[in-house]
DNA sequence: TTTCGTGCAAACACTTTGCATTTAA
DNA sequence: TTAAATGCAAAGTGTTTGCACGAAA
């Protein structure tokens, strides 16, 4: 655990939503190779996970918050978690039996409008 | 409908997985610049659904194929359409109850082995 | 000494922008 | 002749690579 690594993984405790590399340098004063190589890092070691929003930047979060969705405003961005108890294990159950595709894992977000960009 | 635009419409349609603007091209010849600006404004238009695998590349189908899901196979890379019976209208509901959000579209992926890269 | 952590510059892939040119109404 | 479609080069953004340096084992 290096000092930067502790960085990273305080950073991202502290913060309300995924953050990307470039939320994480203006949080830490380090150079961004060093931190995609610490992300790669820790996804590659379960500490992480990865989310993609389709904007083109991959965002983290910590693997200890357990699995769950988000819900993603389009209009002022804020991303919010959101934990459904379904996890879709019948749906992967029949995925595996009728598509013969072995699920790992997936993603699911729901792209809408924020409490207060709905008014 | 300009040629252009009829040619990738085409070659969507009979695409049988979603495809980047570089998948266009090598199946087109035009202007990258081009066909980047034909696919938003199909997008905008809603001709178009635009998916993110998490790859950094945004994929297109035609919206004419309905909503549906899709399995991305992590290790030969092949993307299978996916259609569930059910479509979170139950869930989308919850959410806009408790937490305020109006869900506009989502986006569910399954991302594991298909049957011959499982064997 | 050898390895590992870190940094810097450059390269890369995908996408967007500015502007010129062509095509079609 | 004007507006829309298309093309080309350059810039922008997020990410990766190659290599060097320095600190710790």
């Amino acid at each position: 655990m290096t000092p930067i690594r502790k960085n990273i993984v305080e950073i991202l405790y502290q913060a309300k939503s995924p953050l990307s590399v470039g939320d994480i340098l203006t949080r830490l004063k380090a150079n961004k190779t060093t931190v995609y190589r610490e992300m790669d890092s820790l996804l590659y070691h379960g500490l992480l996970n990865s989310i993609d929003l389709g904007d083109g930047t991959k965002r983290y979060e910590l693997s200890t918050k357990g699995h769950h969705h988000h819900l993603i405003c389009i209009k002022c961005k804020s991303i919010t978690e959101l934990h459904l108890a379904d996890d879709f294990t019948k749906e992967e159950a029949l995925i595996a039996s009728q598509e013969k595709f072995k699920v790992l894992r997936h993603a699911l977000e729901f792209f809408g409008l924020c409490q207060s960009c709905n008014q």
